[in-house]
DNA sequence: CTTGACCCTGACACCGGCGTCAACGCTTAC
DNA sequence: GTAAGCGTTGACGCCGGTGTCAGGGTCAAG
């Protein structure tokens, strides 16, 4: 199949999947015009990628899921190089929970200090 | 006093005291060599600035801030439109909290499907 | 007079994952 | 022949808050 198809079955933009290839996440055979030829491993592939993207990772942190793919395992995430990834997200949200909670209970210390009583009535000051 | 003790005594850079002023947060009057001149009241509008970056809030948000300070108040969050940026802060804050929650979870989902025992054994999969 | 420590403005670089446009080639249908 | 709808590469834009450099001016001390 072609870029448009591959785009449409993967949820990626024809503009993602150059991209994505232009950082060797995925690779693309040429037919004779010069068009990208994709088969149904790279739609896979590309699915594996979106849903890493959705809940975080970076295009880095995709690229071991991928070879882990490639080299034959059914999810990409079985690989030891994946899971050290995905520990390494895992601290990375929990530290910045841990951050943003801080930081809300800062703001809300600020609120509290400019303006008693704000923080629990709806309206003015 | 010029750019650079404001930098000091606020913690800003020169270049971000610059920005601030391009921005239309700070003013400065300028001295006959076109250096910029600052006050007492300045270093405590930086102060209010830098505190209010510091806890994630944008030099948008801070603008209410500065023109309370400015008007007089001497807290910077007692204005009506500072109490209703800090209370959107919160909320975003919340929501941010909210969505790295969901996101973690669907890691470690992902992960223990990928490698089971993986989410508490250390080590290989 | 010169050095060095300030100051000025203007402009590019960054980071990530694309969107979007330009300018062009291929293919199919009419 | 030609128009539509695909494809190609290359390049700029975005978002925010600076860092950093270029190419100047100012001023006090030696």
């Amino acid at each position: 199949m072609r870029i448009g198809e591959l785009a449409q079955r993967s949820g990626a933009s024809p503009r993602a999947l150059r991209y994505y290839e232009q950082h060797g996440l995925i690779r693309a055979r040429r037919s004779t015009n010069g068009y990208r030829e994709y088969d149904e491993a790279d739609v896979r592939l590309v699915a594996e990628i979106r849903s890493l993207i959705a809940v975080g990772f970076t295009l880095e942190d995709a690229r071991p899921f991928v070879e882990c793919l490639r080299s034959g395992h059914e999810s990409g995430g079985s690989c030891p190089e994946s899971v050290v990834v995905y520990r390494r997200k895992l601290a990375d949200i929990d530290a910045e929970i841990r951050s943003l909670l801080a930081r809300r209970s800062e703001v809300a210390a600020q609120l509290a200090q400019a303006c008693p009583g704000c923080l629990f009535t709806r309206g003015e000051p």
